[in-house]
DNA sequence: GAGATGCGCAACCATTGGGTTGCAGGAGGA
DNA sequence: TCCTCCTGCAACCCAATGGTTGCGCATCTC
């Protein structure tokens, strides 16, 4: 049974984590204050926020010189697209299951 | 752009309502006080998390008499599903553009 | 009709969490 | 070297949330 980790929807639960990963996705690696210039908070809240995607392991943190430059990371996302999928494709079929045996109640 | 819903991953954040979620794919459709004698919780907590997951879309209550039936739905799960997949697939493509401008620096 | 059962609502409590300000430290550029 | 810029850490504030107890109401069952 492929248990997801909770930390992945935490992560994706909040609007600007949301905003925050889709900007790395479509506007590549970028910083902390980088991305704070583009969002209605401080520099410390985006820092925070990183934070969380990376212990999600949503985002992963890069060191040049004095700056922590961030990137998406897809293997988590995968993941947790796979427990979605798996779980509606179970209860499909069991409807599905449950249609057939009421349209042809046979042994 | 499909915007997804944060609700959803709100409402699959929180490990109890994914045991809630689970129970109810894999156990059928259940009501609140059943769902609640197999969790460490009250009915009322349970009632609560069923709420929420009904606000999301992730489950939908059926009267019959005095009790309500929920049920899960797979319109939202997949709507998720289909927004983690893509997100996914822009920034690996994004990557293999660049590994293909690495290696082959044409115009 | 009377008691039991299932539910929803309200009040309340403790914890988490998103946000801020402030401060100290390390890397770059003049 | 000195100054600037980016970062991380800590303290603090307030709102949201997961959980509880208690109550009232509706619905079965005897």
């Amino acid at each position: 049974m492929s248990t997801v980790d909770g930390a992945v929807f935490a992560a994706l639960a909040d609007p600007t984590r949301r905003a925050l990963f889709e900007s790395l996705v479509h506007g590549g690696e970028g910083t902390a204050t980088g991305l704070a210039a583009r969002l209605p908070v401080t520099r410390q809240a985006v820092g925070k926020h990183l934070a969380v995607l990376e212990r999600a392991g949503l985002v992963q943190a890069r060191r040049v010189g004095r700056e922590a430059r961030y990137e998406p990371r897809t293997a988590e996302l995968t993941a947790a697209a796979d427990w979605l999928t798996v779980l509606a494709a179970e209860w499909d079929q069991r409807l599905a299951r449950i249609k057939s045996l009421a349209e042809n109640p046979d042994a």
